[in-house]
DNA sequence: TCTGGGGTCCTAGGACCC
DNA sequence: TCTGGGGTCCTAGGACCC
C-alpha cells in the first residue's frame, strides 16, 4: 500500500454495555448476558455467549422470554452512568498512547498512527489492545487500514473471522491489493460502514452483493442511485479516504431529549410535568456545550403499535423570541407548544423535545424588540443563576434543584428493573452487595 | 401486556424573487 | 392569450450511524 495516506486504527469495544457490566460483576463472565433498552424494552447489548443462542441486538424482550428462562440468560438494565463513564476511561487511555484519536461514539474510536511501517503497526495495534485491557478491563478490537471504510472492515474481521479473532487484531497495511479484494469479496454489502438496511436492499436488487462488487461499479451509478454519501464510501473502500478525521468534535447542531413512558399517560398534567423535565435535562445539555437555541420542537405520540384510531402523533415547533438555554424561558414556550397539540383521550407513549438552530452563547444576538427574556442585565443574571443550578446538581446528584412542576413522584418514569450499581461515580453504590 | 435514544447528512420540493 | 428560467432559502423526510 502507498505512504501517501496516514494509516488509521479503529479500536472498538467488544459488546461494550456488556463489558462495563463484566468489569464489576465477573460472575457475569463466559455467561450469555443481554442488557436492555430504556424502559426494558429491547436488546441493545448481548455477550457472544447469548448472540451465540440466536439472540440479535435490537429484539425486543417479550419476543425471547422462552429462551431467556431456557438458558438462564443474565438481563441488565442499561445502566447509562456507568457506560459513560468507563467510556471515558477507554478513551484517555488511548489519547495517552496515541497522538491523534477522534472519538467516534460512546465505544469507538479512530487513532492515527504514526509511521507507516506495517510490522510496526501491527506491534502498535497489539499494545493498543493489551493496554486499554489491562487499565479498564474492557476488551477491545482493532482494525488497522488507510481509510475509515477499511478500518471498519478490519475491525469486523478482528472480531469475527477466526484467523484474527484470537488476536483481536487485523491489519489491512500487510495485505497486498489483491488479498484485500480477496478479503472483500467475502464481505456482505449489508456489512459494510454507510450500508444500511435499505441500501443493501438496493443493491442486492441490482445484483450487488458483496463489498468487492460494490466498490467495482462505477461512479455515476454509485452517485446516482446512492448519492454522494455512498460514492464515497466505495473510494473508501478502494483505499481512497474521502471521510475527514475530526479530531475536537464540532459543537452539536441539534439537541435531543426524549423518552418513553414506563406506562401509558392520558392527561396534560401528567404530559407537562414529563415535558418540563425534559426540557430541564436539555437545557443542562445546551449549557454543557455554551450554545443557545433558536428554534424548539416538541413532540408527543401515542404508541406505534396502537391501534387504527387509537394513535396519534404530532409535533409543534416554534421559534424562540431570542436564543437562550435559560430553562424557565424554555419550559414555558414548551408548555404551550404541547397545549398547542395535546389530545384528550389518548394512550401516550412518549414525549420529546428538540432545540435546533443553535448558536454559541458569546455570539448570540439580542432581540431588537426586547421580547423574551428581557435586557442584557436580566440575561445576565439568568446565565448566573443557571451556572449555580448546574453546579449544585453535578455535586449533589442530577435533580437536586428543579423546577416546581417537574414533580416529585414522576410515576410515569422509566421502568429498569435489572439496573446495575454505579460503581464509578457513587461510593456508596461501589461497595454495596447487591 | 411488553418494541431505545440521540445524532448527522443529503435530497426533493415548495415559496419566493428577479 | 401567452405562461420562462434560474437562484436561494426553508422544510420535511429519508437514510445512515451507534
Amino acid at each position: 500500500m502507498s505512504p501517501k495516506y496516514k494509516p488509521v486504527a479503529l479500536v472498538d469495544c467488544n459488546n461494550f454495555y456488556v463489558s462495563c457490566e463484566r468489569v464489576f460483576n465477573p460472575a457475569l463472565l463466559n455467561r450469555p448476558v443481554l442488557v436492555l433498552s430504556n424502559n426494558d424494552g429491547c436488546v441493545v447489548a448481548a455477550s457472544d455467549e447469548a448472540k451465540q443462542l440466536g439472540i440479535e441486538r435490537g429484539v425486543p424482550v417479550f419476543e425471547i422470554r422462552d429462551l431467556i428462562k431456557k438458558h438462564g440468560v443474565e438481563v441488565w438494565s442499561s445502566n447509562y452512568t456507568l457506560y459513560g463513564s468507563m467510556s471515558h476511561r477507554v478513551m484517555s487511555t488511548l489519547e495517552e498512547m496515541v497522538p491523534e484519536i477522534e472519538r467516534y461514539s460512546i465505544d469507538e474510536a479512530f487513532c492515527w498512527l504514526p509511521g507507516f511501517d506495517p510490522a510496526k503497526l501491527d506491534k502498535q495495534a497489539v499494545k493498543i489492545r493489551k493496554t486499554v485491557g489491562q487499565y479498564t478491563g474492557i476488551p477491545v478490537s482493532v482494525g488497522v487500514s488507510l481509510t475509515k471504510t477499511l478500518a471498519k472492515v478490519a475491525n469486523r474481521q478482528a472480531k469475527k473471522n477466526p484467523e484474527f479473532k484470537d488476536a483481536g487484531v487485523c491489519n489491512l497495511t500487510t495485505f497486498s491489493q489483491p488479498e484485500i479484494d480477496q478479503l472483500l469479496s467475502e464481505v456482505k454489502v449489508s456489512d459494510i460502514w454507510g450500508i444500511g438496511r435499505r441500501r443493501a436492499e438496493f443493491l442486492q436488487q441490482h445484483g450487488v452483493f458483496t463489498a468487492y462488487e460494490f466498490k467495482e461499479m462505477p461512479d455515476r451509478w454509485l452517485q446516482k442511485n446512492l448519492t454522494i454519501t455512498g460514492l464515497r464510501t466505495a473510494w473508501e473502500l478502494r483505499g481512497i479516504p474521502c471521510i475527514k478525521p475530526e479530531f475536537s468534535p464540532p459543537a452539536k447542531k441539534s439537541i435531543i431529549t426524549s423518552r418513553g413512558f414506563g406506562r401509558p399517560i392520558e392527561s396534560l398534567e401528567e404530559l407537562t410535568e414529563a415535558v418540563t423535565a425534559y426540557v430541564s435535562r436539555l437545557a443542562e445539555k445546551l449549557r454543557r456545550q455554551h450554545s443557545v437555541a433558536s428554534r424548539m420542537e416538541i413532540f408527543i405520540h401515542t404508541s406505534h403499535f396502537a391501534r387504527q384510531g387509537e394513535r396519534y402523533a404530532n409535533a409543534a415547533r416554534l421559534r424562540l423570541p431570542q436564543p437562550t438555554s435559560y430553562t424557565p424561558e424554555l419550559v414555558k414556550h414548551a408548555r404551550r407548544a404541547l397545549e398547542l397539540i395535546y389530545r384528550p383521550g389518548f394512550q401516550y407513549q412518549k414525549a420529546g423535545v428538540m432545540v435546533m438552530d443553535l448558536v454559541p452563547e458569546s455570539a448570540r444576538q439580542l432581540n431588537l424588540w426586547g421580547e423574551g427574556e428581557g435586557g442584557p442585565e436580566t440575561i445576565e443574571r439568568n446565565r448566573q443563576l443557571m451556572v449555580a443550578v448546574d453546579g449544585l446538581n453535578m455535586q449533589m446528584g442530577q435533580s437536586t434543584v428543579r423546577l416546581g412542576p417537574v414533580g416529585t413522584k414522576q410515576t410515569w418514569g422509566m421502568r429498569r428493573e435489572k439496573l446495575s450499581n454505579r460503581y464509578t461515580t457513587r461510593w456508596d453504590e461501589l461497595l454495596e452487595v447487591s
